[in-house]
RNA sequence: GGCCCUAUCGUCUAAUGGUUAGGACAGCGGCUUUUCAAGCCGUUAACAGGAGUUCGAUUCUCCUUAGGGCUGCCA
Protein backbone atom coordinates (compact mmCIF):
# COMPACT_ATOMS: atom_id res chain seq x y z
CA UNK A 1 0.00 0.00 0.00
CA UNK A 2 1.19 3.62 -1.24
CA UNK A 3 1.75 6.01 1.20
CA UNK A 4 3.44 9.43 0.51
CA UNK A 5 3.10 12.42 2.46
CA UNK A 6 4.06 16.43 1.51
CA UNK A 7 6.08 17.67 4.57
CA UNK A 8 6.32 21.49 4.17
CA UNK A 9 8.18 23.99 6.51
CA UNK A 10 5.24 26.38 7.74
CA UNK A 11 8.55 29.50 7.11
CA UNK A 12 7.01 30.88 4.35
CA UNK A 13 4.05 31.14 1.67
CA UNK A 14 2.82 28.28 -0.25
CA UNK A 15 5.78 28.47 -2.90
CA UNK A 16 5.10 27.08 -6.44
CA UNK A 17 7.86 24.49 -6.24
CA UNK A 18 6.57 23.13 -3.10
CA UNK A 19 2.78 22.61 -5.33
CA UNK A 20 4.73 21.05 -7.97
CA UNK A 21 6.31 18.43 -4.94
CA UNK A 22 3.05 18.53 -3.33
CA UNK A 23 1.26 17.49 -6.53
CA UNK A 24 3.48 14.87 -7.95
CA UNK A 25 3.31 12.88 -4.07
CA UNK A 26 -0.60 13.40 -4.27
CA UNK A 27 -0.77 12.55 -8.16
CA UNK A 28 1.08 9.46 -7.21
CA UNK A 29 -0.54 8.29 -3.91
CA UNK A 30 -3.92 8.73 -6.27
CA UNK A 31 -2.89 6.54 -9.26
CA UNK A 32 -2.02 3.58 -7.00
CA UNK A 33 -4.60 4.10 -4.78
CA UNK A 34 -2.55 4.94 -1.99
CA UNK A 35 -2.55 7.35 0.61
CA UNK A 36 -1.21 11.21 0.08
CA UNK A 37 -0.67 13.37 4.03
CA UNK A 38 0.59 16.14 4.87
CA UNK A 39 3.27 16.82 7.93
CA UNK A 40 4.14 20.52 8.69
CA UNK A 41 7.84 20.55 9.72
CA UNK A 42 7.37 23.06 12.54
CA UNK A 43 10.28 22.25 14.89
CA UNK A 44 12.04 25.35 13.89
CA UNK A 45 10.30 27.23 16.43
CA UNK A 46 12.00 30.71 15.09
CA UNK A 47 11.01 30.57 12.10
CA UNK A 48 7.77 28.42 12.17
CA UNK A 49 4.33 30.45 12.19
CA UNK A 50 0.75 29.61 12.51
CA UNK A 51 -0.23 32.38 9.05
CA UNK A 52 2.49 30.18 6.96
CA UNK A 53 0.78 27.22 8.26
CA UNK A 54 -2.61 28.57 7.57
CA UNK A 55 -1.80 29.17 3.93
CA UNK A 56 -0.30 25.88 3.17
CA UNK A 57 -3.32 24.39 4.16
CA UNK A 58 -5.66 26.71 2.24
CA UNK A 59 -3.35 26.60 -0.59
CA UNK A 60 -4.10 23.14 -0.97
CA UNK A 61 -7.41 22.77 -0.63
CA UNK A 62 -7.95 26.06 -3.14
CA UNK A 63 -5.93 23.34 -5.64
CA UNK A 64 -7.65 20.15 -4.49
CA UNK A 65 -4.93 18.77 -3.52
CA UNK A 66 -5.99 18.45 0.22
CA UNK A 67 -5.16 14.93 2.01
CA UNK A 68 -8.03 13.01 3.28
CA UNK A 69 -6.67 12.90 6.64
CA UNK A 70 -5.66 16.31 9.20
CA UNK A 71 -2.10 17.01 9.17
CA UNK A 72 0.72 15.51 11.57
CA UNK A 73 2.53 18.32 13.45
CA UNK A 74 5.91 17.12 13.70
CA UNK A 75 6.95 19.29 16.79
CA UNK A 76 4.20 17.43 18.36
CA UNK A 77 5.85 14.16 17.84
CA UNK A 78 9.25 16.39 20.20
CA UNK A 79 9.39 13.39 22.73
CA UNK A 80 9.33 10.54 20.25
CA UNK A 81 11.91 11.77 18.51
CA UNK A 82 14.22 11.98 21.39
CA UNK A 83 13.23 8.59 22.84
CA UNK A 84 14.87 7.09 20.03
CA UNK A 85 18.14 9.71 20.76
CA UNK A 86 18.45 7.96 24.23
CA UNK A 87 17.87 4.67 22.25
CA UNK A 88 21.29 5.38 19.53
CA UNK A 89 23.25 6.45 22.77
CA UNK A 90 22.79 3.42 24.65
CA UNK A 91 23.30 1.20 21.45
CA UNK A 92 26.65 3.20 21.75
CA UNK A 93 25.67 4.22 17.92
CA UNK A 94 25.57 8.19 18.83
CA UNK A 95 27.85 9.96 21.66
CA UNK A 96 27.45 13.32 23.28
CA UNK A 97 28.90 16.27 22.42
CA UNK A 98 32.57 16.03 23.78
CA UNK A 99 33.00 19.75 23.90
CA UNK A 100 30.03 18.90 27.04
CA UNK A 101 27.05 20.67 25.14
CA UNK A 102 23.78 18.66 25.64
CA UNK A 103 23.76 18.00 21.55
CA UNK A 104 24.22 14.51 20.60
CA UNK A 105 26.43 12.63 17.73
CA UNK A 106 25.81 9.74 15.23
CA UNK A 107 28.44 7.77 14.12
CA UNK A 108 28.57 7.39 10.37
CA UNK A 109 30.08 4.42 8.57
CA UNK A 110 33.47 5.01 8.40
CA UNK A 111 34.14 3.35 4.77
CA UNK A 112 32.15 1.78 2.08
CA UNK A 113 29.59 3.41 -0.28
CA UNK A 114 25.74 3.82 0.39
CA UNK A 115 23.34 4.35 -2.97
CA UNK A 116 20.17 5.54 -3.25
CA UNK A 117 18.16 3.82 -5.86
CA UNK A 118 16.44 6.49 -6.70
CA UNK A 119 13.01 6.00 -9.06
CA UNK A 120 13.87 9.60 -11.12
CA UNK A 121 17.62 9.35 -11.45
CA UNK A 122 18.77 5.93 -11.06
CA UNK A 123 21.15 4.75 -8.67
CA UNK A 124 23.40 7.25 -6.81
CA UNK A 125 26.06 6.39 -5.18
CA UNK A 126 28.26 8.54 -2.55
CA UNK A 127 31.35 7.11 -0.62
CA UNK A 128 30.46 7.10 3.23
CA UNK A 129 33.98 8.96 3.65
CA UNK A 130 32.92 11.78 2.21
CA UNK A 131 30.56 12.13 5.66
CA UNK A 132 31.30 13.19 9.24
CA UNK A 133 29.60 12.02 11.92
CA UNK A 134 26.21 13.91 12.22
CA UNK A 135 24.51 15.64 14.85
CA UNK A 136 20.68 14.39 15.59
CA UNK A 137 20.45 16.37 19.01
CA UNK A 138 20.66 19.93 18.69
CA UNK A 139 22.44 21.44 21.86
CA UNK A 140 18.85 23.54 22.70
CA UNK A 141 17.79 19.43 23.28
CA UNK A 142 15.88 19.23 19.90
CA UNK A 143 16.16 16.93 17.04
CA UNK A 144 17.78 17.79 14.04
CA UNK A 145 16.08 17.49 10.73
CA UNK A 146 17.47 14.80 9.08
CA UNK A 147 16.76 13.04 12.31
CA UNK A 148 12.99 14.00 12.90
CA UNK A 149 12.32 13.28 8.90
CA UNK A 150 14.02 9.58 9.71
CA UNK A 151 11.44 8.94 12.43
CA UNK A 152 8.59 10.17 11.04
CA UNK A 153 9.00 9.05 7.90
CA UNK A 154 9.64 5.50 9.14
CA UNK A 155 6.84 5.57 11.85
CA UNK A 156 4.19 6.92 9.56
CA UNK A 157 5.16 4.17 7.49
CA UNK A 158 5.37 6.21 3.98
CA UNK A 159 6.39 4.04 1.74
CA UNK A 160 7.68 6.31 -1.33
CA UNK A 161 9.56 9.34 -0.26
CA UNK A 162 8.93 11.68 -3.51
CA UNK A 163 10.45 15.26 -3.24
CA UNK A 164 12.89 18.09 -4.25
CA UNK A 165 16.54 17.02 -5.71
CA UNK A 166 17.59 19.68 -3.69
CA UNK A 167 17.34 16.58 -0.85
CA UNK A 168 19.54 14.04 -2.51
CA UNK A 169 22.86 15.21 -0.52
CA UNK A 170 20.51 14.73 3.02
CA UNK A 171 19.67 11.05 1.01
CA UNK A 172 22.78 9.34 2.40
CA UNK A 173 22.44 10.78 6.02
CA UNK A 174 19.09 9.72 6.30
CA UNK A 175 19.67 6.19 4.62
CA UNK A 176 22.58 5.55 7.52
CA UNK A 177 20.08 6.78 10.06
CA UNK A 178 17.09 3.83 8.32
CA UNK A 179 19.67 1.80 9.14
CA UNK A 180 21.12 2.52 12.46
CA UNK A 181 17.36 2.37 13.95
CA UNK A 182 16.78 -0.85 12.10
CA UNK A 183 13.98 0.71 10.01
CA UNK A 184 12.93 -0.62 6.65
CA UNK A 185 14.34 1.86 3.41
CA UNK A 186 11.23 3.48 1.76
CA UNK A 187 11.66 4.19 -1.96
CA UNK A 188 13.11 7.53 -3.19
CA UNK A 189 12.19 9.73 -5.78
CA UNK A 190 13.70 12.83 -6.50
CA UNK A 191 12.04 15.67 -8.41
CA UNK A 192 14.27 18.22 -10.50
CA UNK A 193 13.31 21.61 -9.55
CA UNK A 194 12.04 24.56 -11.30
CA UNK A 195 14.26 27.27 -12.19
CA UNK A 196 13.56 30.88 -13.13
CA UNK A 197 13.78 32.66 -16.59
CA UNK A 198 18.03 33.04 -16.06
CA UNK A 199 18.13 29.63 -14.31
CA UNK A 200 18.48 29.91 -10.99
CA UNK A 201 16.39 28.63 -8.53
CA UNK A 202 13.02 30.35 -8.59
CA UNK A 203 12.71 33.24 -6.36
CA UNK A 204 10.77 36.41 -5.76
CA UNK A 205 12.69 38.14 -8.54
CA UNK A 206 11.56 36.10 -10.75
CA UNK A 207 8.07 37.57 -10.30
CA UNK A 208 5.31 35.47 -8.06
CA UNK A 209 6.59 32.67 -6.55
CA UNK A 210 3.71 32.12 -3.64
CA UNK A 211 0.42 30.45 -5.10
CA UNK A 212 -1.82 33.03 -3.82
CA UNK A 213 -0.45 35.53 -5.81
CA UNK A 214 -1.28 33.42 -9.02
CA UNK A 215 -4.96 33.31 -6.83
CA UNK A 216 -4.93 36.82 -6.91
CA UNK A 217 -3.84 37.73 -10.53
CA UNK A 218 -6.79 35.53 -11.99
CA UNK A 219 -5.50 32.02 -12.42
CA UNK A 220 -7.45 29.16 -11.80
CA UNK A 221 -6.37 25.99 -9.86
CA UNK A 222 -7.07 23.58 -12.57
CA UNK A 223 -4.39 25.59 -14.89
CA UNK A 224 -1.92 25.68 -12.41
CA UNK A 225 -2.07 21.95 -11.50
CA UNK A 226 -2.24 21.52 -15.09
CA UNK A 227 0.90 23.73 -15.77
CA UNK A 228 2.53 22.28 -12.87
CA UNK A 229 2.25 18.71 -13.59
CA UNK A 230 3.80 19.03 -17.28
CA UNK A 231 6.83 20.86 -15.97
CA UNK A 232 9.23 17.73 -15.62
CA UNK A 233 6.86 15.34 -16.94
CA UNK A 234 4.23 14.09 -19.57
CA UNK A 235 1.83 11.70 -19.93
CA UNK A 236 2.81 8.41 -22.48
CA UNK A 237 -0.05 9.51 -24.72
CA UNK A 238 1.65 13.41 -25.70
CA UNK A 239 -1.74 14.93 -23.65
CA UNK A 240 -1.16 18.47 -22.46
CA UNK A 241 -4.63 19.71 -21.59
CA UNK A 242 -5.85 17.32 -18.47
CA UNK A 243 -8.01 17.71 -15.60
CA UNK A 244 -6.96 16.42 -12.13
CA UNK A 245 -9.19 13.26 -12.45
CA UNK A 246 -7.15 12.39 -15.69
CA UNK A 247 -4.06 13.55 -14.38
CA UNK A 248 -3.93 10.98 -11.30
CA UNK A 249 -5.40 8.23 -14.14
CA UNK A 250 -1.77 8.44 -16.15
CA UNK A 251 0.39 9.92 -13.72
CA UNK A 252 3.69 8.01 -12.70
CA UNK A 253 7.22 8.10 -11.61
CA UNK A 254 8.89 6.32 -14.92
CA UNK A 255 7.88 9.45 -16.86
CA UNK A 256 9.33 12.27 -14.91
CA UNK A 257 11.78 14.07 -16.32
CA UNK A 258 15.53 14.14 -15.00
CA UNK A 259 16.57 17.69 -15.47
CA UNK A 260 15.46 20.65 -14.36
CA UNK A 261 13.19 23.02 -15.65
CA UNK A 262 12.11 26.66 -16.35
CA UNK A 263 9.06 28.23 -15.18
CA UNK A 264 7.26 29.91 -18.43
CA UNK A 265 4.54 32.49 -17.24
CA UNK A 266 3.46 32.42 -21.33
CA UNK A 267 2.64 28.38 -21.54
CA UNK A 268 0.46 28.43 -17.91
CA UNK A 269 -1.41 31.41 -18.84
CA UNK A 270 -2.45 29.64 -22.15
CA UNK A 271 -3.81 26.85 -20.62
CA UNK A 272 -5.49 29.12 -18.05
CA UNK A 273 -7.29 30.77 -20.98
CA UNK A 274 -7.80 27.15 -21.93
CA UNK A 275 -9.25 26.29 -18.65
CA UNK A 276 -11.24 29.50 -18.94
CA UNK A 277 -13.29 28.37 -22.09
CA UNK A 278 -13.62 25.14 -20.59
CA UNK A 279 -15.26 26.46 -17.58
CA UNK A 280 -19.05 26.48 -17.13
CA UNK A 281 -21.05 29.53 -17.14
CA UNK A 282 -22.30 29.24 -13.86
CA UNK A 283 -18.96 28.89 -12.23
CA UNK A 284 -17.88 31.80 -14.23
CA UNK A 285 -21.33 33.78 -12.66
CA UNK A 286 -20.28 32.60 -9.33
CA UNK A 287 -17.19 34.30 -9.61
CA UNK A 288 -19.13 37.83 -10.84
CA UNK A 289 -22.96 37.36 -9.73
CA UNK A 290 -23.67 41.29 -10.37
CA UNK A 291 -22.57 40.68 -14.43
CA UNK A 292 -25.56 39.36 -16.71
CA UNK A 293 -24.66 35.64 -17.92
CA UNK A 294 -25.05 37.05 -21.10
CA UNK A 295 -22.23 39.33 -21.19
CA UNK A 296 -20.36 36.62 -19.56
CA UNK A 297 -20.96 34.11 -22.48
CA UNK A 298 -20.41 36.47 -24.77
CA UNK A 299 -16.58 37.62 -22.90
CA UNK A 300 -15.62 33.83 -21.95
CA UNK A 301 -13.78 32.60 -25.01
CA UNK A 302 -11.59 36.29 -24.68
CA UNK A 303 -10.50 35.23 -21.34
CA UNK A 304 -6.73 34.65 -20.09
CA UNK A 305 -7.23 35.88 -16.48
CA UNK A 306 -10.41 35.43 -14.46
CA UNK A 307 -9.62 38.41 -13.78
CA UNK A 308 -10.03 39.94 -16.77
CA UNK A 309 -13.69 39.77 -16.60
CA UNK A 310 -14.79 43.40 -15.52
CA UNK A 311 -12.48 45.06 -18.12
CA UNK A 312 -13.72 42.65 -20.84
CA UNK A 313 -17.55 43.44 -19.41
CA UNK A 314 -16.67 46.98 -19.48
CA UNK A 315 -18.23 47.88 -22.95
CA UNK A 316 -21.49 46.50 -21.95
CA UNK A 317 -21.90 47.97 -18.09
CA UNK A 318 -20.38 51.32 -18.30
CA UNK A 319 -23.12 53.81 -17.62
CA UNK A 320 -21.24 56.47 -19.45
CA UNK A 321 -18.90 57.17 -22.30
CA UNK A 322 -16.94 59.64 -23.16
CA UNK A 323 -15.62 60.36 -27.16
CA UNK A 324 -11.92 61.48 -27.76
CA UNK A 325 -11.77 64.37 -30.18
CA UNK A 326 -10.32 61.98 -32.80
CA UNK A 327 -13.53 60.18 -31.97
CA UNK A 328 -15.73 63.04 -32.40
CA UNK A 329 -14.37 63.88 -35.87
CA UNK A 330 -14.47 60.56 -37.20
CA UNK A 331 -18.57 60.40 -35.82
CA UNK A 332 -19.11 63.64 -37.28
CA UNK A 333 -18.79 62.49 -40.99
CA UNK A 334 -22.52 62.59 -43.02
CA UNK A 335 -22.10 58.55 -43.82
CA UNK A 336 -21.71 57.69 -40.05
CA UNK A 337 -24.73 60.51 -39.46
CA UNK A 338 -26.72 58.15 -42.12
CA UNK A 339 -25.92 55.26 -40.48
CA UNK A 340 -26.84 56.58 -36.94
CA UNK A 341 -30.61 57.79 -38.65
CA UNK A 342 -30.93 54.36 -39.96
CA UNK A 343 -30.21 52.78 -36.93
CA UNK A 344 -32.38 55.46 -34.75
CA UNK A 345 -35.48 54.83 -37.01
CA UNK A 346 -35.40 50.81 -37.03
CA UNK A 347 -33.82 50.22 -33.12
CA UNK A 348 -37.29 49.23 -31.83
CA UNK A 349 -37.89 46.05 -33.66
CA UNK A 350 -35.32 44.23 -32.35
CA UNK A 351 -35.70 44.02 -28.52
CA UNK A 352 -38.27 41.68 -28.72
CA UNK A 353 -38.01 37.77 -28.60
CA UNK A 354 -35.66 35.46 -26.78
CA UNK A 355 -32.22 36.57 -27.00
CA UNK A 356 -30.65 34.41 -29.84
CA UNK A 357 -33.52 35.79 -31.87
CA UNK A 358 -32.75 39.29 -30.60
CA UNK A 359 -28.98 38.84 -31.84
CA UNK A 360 -30.51 37.07 -35.16
CA UNK A 361 -32.65 40.96 -35.99
CA UNK A 362 -30.06 43.10 -35.02
CA UNK A 363 -27.61 41.41 -37.42
CA UNK A 364 -30.23 41.74 -39.86
CA UNK A 365 -30.69 45.02 -39.19
CA UNK A 366 -26.96 46.29 -39.28
CA UNK A 367 -26.65 44.40 -42.79
CA UNK A 368 -29.85 46.05 -43.72
CA UNK A 369 -28.23 49.43 -42.89
CA UNK A 370 -25.51 48.18 -45.20
CA UNK A 371 -27.33 47.74 -48.02
CA UNK A 372 -29.60 50.79 -47.61
CA UNK A 373 -26.98 53.38 -47.21
CA UNK A 374 -24.54 51.75 -49.83
CA UNK A 375 -21.79 52.33 -47.72
CA UNK A 376 -18.85 49.87 -47.14
CA UNK A 377 -19.07 47.68 -44.21
CA UNK A 378 -16.64 49.44 -42.51
CA UNK A 379 -17.75 52.94 -43.36
CA UNK A 380 -20.89 51.42 -41.32
CA UNK A 381 -19.49 49.32 -38.52
CA UNK A 382 -16.38 51.53 -37.50
CA UNK A 383 -18.95 54.44 -36.60
CA UNK A 384 -21.21 52.18 -35.26
CA UNK A 385 -18.96 50.93 -32.57
CA UNK A 386 -17.24 53.88 -31.85
CA UNK A 387 -20.91 55.34 -31.01
CA UNK A 388 -21.82 52.52 -28.73
CA UNK A 389 -18.46 52.16 -26.85
CA UNK A 390 -15.96 54.54 -27.52
CA UNK A 391 -13.55 51.36 -28.51
CA UNK A 392 -12.03 50.54 -31.75
CA UNK A 393 -12.48 47.10 -31.15
CA UNK A 394 -14.57 44.60 -29.05
CA UNK A 395 -17.51 42.32 -29.02
CA UNK A 396 -19.64 41.87 -32.31
CA UNK A 397 -22.16 44.95 -33.03
CA UNK A 398 -24.89 42.10 -32.58
CA UNK A 399 -23.71 41.95 -29.42
CA UNK A 400 -23.34 45.43 -28.58
CA UNK A 401 -26.81 46.78 -29.65
CA UNK A 402 -29.08 43.76 -28.05
CA UNK A 403 -27.11 43.49 -24.40
CA UNK A 404 -26.26 47.02 -24.23
CA UNK A 405 -30.37 47.75 -24.38
CA UNK A 406 -32.66 49.93 -26.33
CA UNK A 407 -32.03 52.82 -23.69
CA UNK A 408 -28.07 53.08 -23.83
CA UNK A 409 -28.22 52.31 -27.81
CA UNK A 410 -30.55 55.60 -28.28
CA UNK A 411 -28.54 57.79 -25.93
CA UNK A 412 -25.25 56.88 -27.21
CA UNK A 413 -26.67 57.30 -30.94
CA UNK A 414 -28.37 60.03 -30.55
CA UNK A 415 -25.22 61.86 -28.72
CA UNK A 416 -22.91 60.62 -31.54
CA UNK A 417 -25.22 62.29 -34.24
CA UNK A 418 -24.78 65.53 -31.71
CA UNK A 419 -21.52 65.33 -32.37
C1' G B 1 37.11 24.11 -3.25
C1' G B 2 34.57 19.12 -2.15
C1' C B 3 30.37 15.81 -3.12
C1' C B 4 26.11 15.04 -6.19
C1' C B 5 22.57 15.82 -10.29
C1' U B 6 21.58 17.35 -15.34
C1' A B 7 22.30 18.49 -20.78
C1' U B 8 17.03 17.66 -27.77
C1' C B 9 14.03 24.04 -30.96
C1' G B 10 13.91 30.62 -27.07
C1' U B 11 10.68 27.54 -23.30
C1' C B 12 8.08 22.68 -21.72
C1' U B 13 9.12 18.18 -23.88
C1' A B 14 8.59 13.20 -27.33
C1' A B 15 11.10 9.45 -29.84
C1' U B 16 15.04 6.28 -31.75
C1' G B 17 21.51 2.20 -32.31
C1' G B 18 19.56 3.57 -38.96
C1' U B 19 13.50 8.94 -38.43
C1' U B 20 12.36 14.30 -43.24
C1' A B 21 14.34 14.22 -34.92
C1' G B 22 7.64 14.67 -33.42
C1' G B 23 4.21 17.77 -30.35
C1' A B 24 2.90 22.13 -27.25
C1' C B 25 3.82 27.51 -25.73
C1' A B 26 5.99 31.74 -27.71
C1' G B 27 7.46 33.90 -32.74
C1' C B 28 6.34 34.56 -37.89
C1' G B 29 2.78 34.12 -42.19
C1' G B 30 -2.11 33.18 -44.02
C1' C B 31 -7.43 32.19 -43.73
C1' U B 32 -11.79 33.73 -41.26
C1' U B 33 -14.06 37.95 -38.87
C1' U B 34 -17.10 44.76 -39.01
C1' U B 35 -12.69 45.24 -35.22
C1' C B 36 -9.49 43.09 -31.25
C1' A B 37 -9.18 38.42 -29.57
C1' A B 38 -10.46 33.41 -30.27
C1' G B 39 -10.45 29.61 -33.96
C1' C B 40 -8.34 27.13 -38.24
C1' C B 41 -4.12 26.32 -41.58
C1' G B 42 0.97 26.85 -42.52
C1' U B 43 6.01 28.01 -41.01
C1' U B 44 11.01 29.41 -38.61
C1' A B 45 13.79 26.91 -34.82
C1' A B 46 17.10 21.75 -31.36
C1' C B 47 20.28 16.60 -30.59
C1' A B 48 26.50 21.56 -26.02
C1' G B 49 31.78 20.10 -27.72
C1' G B 50 35.53 16.19 -28.27
C1' A B 51 37.09 11.20 -28.20
C1' G B 52 35.71 6.10 -28.23
C1' U B 53 32.26 1.45 -29.01
C1' U B 54 29.70 0.23 -33.60
C1' C B 55 28.66 -1.14 -40.39
C1' G B 56 26.06 3.07 -38.30
C1' A B 57 25.44 7.18 -33.00
C1' U B 58 21.21 12.36 -30.90
C1' U B 59 20.65 7.52 -28.43
C1' C B 60 25.88 3.46 -25.19
C1' U B 61 30.98 4.77 -22.56
C1' C B 62 34.66 8.38 -21.19
C1' C B 63 36.45 13.39 -21.05
C1' U B 64 35.53 18.62 -21.50
C1' U B 65 32.20 22.52 -21.08
C1' A B 66 27.89 24.66 -19.20
C1' G B 67 23.88 24.88 -15.75
C1' G B 68 21.75 23.33 -11.11
C1' G B 69 21.79 21.39 -5.99
C1' C B 70 24.12 20.41 -1.32
C1' U B 71 28.28 21.64 1.54
C1' G B 72 24.03 24.58 9.23
C1' C B 73 23.35 22.06 16.03
C1' C B 74 17.49 25.60 8.93
C1' A B 75 13.98 22.64 7.00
Amino acid sequence: MVKVRFAPSPTGNLHIGSVRTALFNYLFARHHGGKFVLRIEDTDLERSRQEYTDDILSGLEWLSLSSAEPPVYQNSRRELHLEYVDKLLQEGRAYPDPEGSPAVFFRVPADGETVIHDLVKGDIVFQNKDFKDQVIRKSDGSATYNFAVVLDDALMGITHIIRGEDHISNTPKQIFLYNALGFALPQFAHIPMILGTDRSKLSKRHGATSINEYKKSGFLPEAIVNYLALLGWTPADGAELMSLAELCQKFDLDRVSKSNSIFDLEKLRWLNAQKLKNLSLETLQKAYPELDIEILKIIKDDLVLLTDVPEKAKVFTLPKIEYTDEQKTELKTDSAHQVFRELQEKIDIIYSGAIEEQYGKAQALIDDIVKNTGLKKGQVFHPLRVALTAQKSGPGLKFLLVLLGREKVKERIQNALGC
